[in-house]
DNA sequence: GCGACAG
DNA sequence: ATCTTGTCGC
C-alpha cells in the first residue's frame, strides 16, 4: 500500500518533539466515511531481541465478522532510536512502515499497541503512523501514559473518560470482566466514540483486540526463530 | 529538585 | 519491551 512520506526518521529527541507538535495539527478526530463499510482491520506490533539491536515489526490484517487472517507482512531491522516515554513512535514506526508498505491492499482501519492522541503532545504512535498511512487508526495501550480517569465498571464494555489538560482524549475500557482495562484513544480519522467501539468489537475472548494479539504472536515467533 | 513515564 | 515456572482460579 501507499505510504505518505511526511518526514525522515534520522532525528534526535529534540527534533522528534518538534515534529510531533507539527503533526498534531494534521490529526483528524472525525470519523472517516470509509468506516461505514468497515471490513478489514489491521494491527501492528514490534518485538525486540535481547542484548542485540535487532527488532521485528509486523502487520496482520483480518476481516470481519470472523476476523480470519487475510494478509500478514513483517520486516526485520535495527533499533535506531532509544525508548523514551512520549517518543515511542520514533523507535517503532520505521520498522512498522516497512511492513505496511508490503501490504497488497490497504485495510479499512488500523489498531496500534500504544497511545493515539492520549499523549503529551497529542501525537502518540497510533496517530503518528495513522497519519503516514492516511488511514483510520486507533491507539489501544495496556497502560497509561498521560491523563486521569475515574473508576471503571466491572462489566465488559464499561469505561471511564481519560481526561488530559481538561480534554477527553480517550477511554479506559474494560474489554473483559475481571481484567485490567485498556487505554483507548483516537489515532487519526476516527472519533473517540468509534475508536472505543472498534476496540470492543475486536476484543473476543481476551483483554486485547484479536488483531493486536495476532500481530503480537507473529513478531514474537519471528524473534524466537531468529528469522 | 521530585515524581511520572505507551513499548 | 525482555528475563521466566509454576500456580491460583473459573
Amino acid at each position: 500500500m501507499e505510504i505518505r512520506s511526511l518526514h525522515g526518521w534520522d532525528v534526535n529527541p529534540s527534533r522528534a518533539v518538534e515534529i510531533q507538535e507539527l503533526l498534531r495539527e494534521k490529526i483528524s478526530l472525525k470519523d472517516s466515511s470509509s468506516l461505514g463499510k468497515l471490513r478489514s482491520i489491521a494491527a501492528a506490533d514490534v518485538s525486540y531481541n535481547k542484548g542485540d539491536t535487532t527488532l521485528y515489526g509486523a502487520v496482520v490484517v483480518v476481516e470481519l465478522p470472523e476476523m480470519e487472517i487475510v494478509e500478514q507482512r513483517w520486516a526485520k531491522g535495527k533499533v535506531t532510536f532509544p525508548y523514551i516515554p512520549g517518543l515511542l513512535s520514533f523507535r517503532e514506526a520505521p520498522i512498522l512502515l516497512k511492513a505496511f508498505a508490503m501490504l497488497r491492499r490497504a485495510p479499512d482501519a488500523v489498531l496500534f499497541d500504544g497511545q493515539g492522541i492520549a499523549h503529551p503532545r497529542g501525537c502518540g504512535l497510533g496517530s503518528h503512523v495513522g497519519l503516514f498511512l492516511d488511514l483510520p487508526s486507533v491507539g489501544c495501550a495496556k497502560s497509561r501514559l498521560v491523563g486521569e480517569h475515574g473508576p471503571v465498571g466491572e462489566d465488559r464494555g464499561s469505561y471511564a473518560w481519560l481526561v488530559y489538560r481538561g480534554k477527553r482524549v480517550g477511554t479506559v475500557l474494560r474489554t473483559r470482566a475481571g481484567v485490567k482495562p485498556v487505554f483507548v484513544s483516537p489515532g487519526h480519522r476516527v472519533s473517540l466514540r468509534s475508536a472505543t467501539k472498534l476496540v470492543l468489537l475486536t476484543c473476543r475472548r481476551y483483554r486485547l483486540p484479536e488483531p493486536i494479539r495476532l500481530a503480537h504472536q507473529l513478531v514474537n515467533r519471528l524473534r524466537r526463530e531468529g528469522r
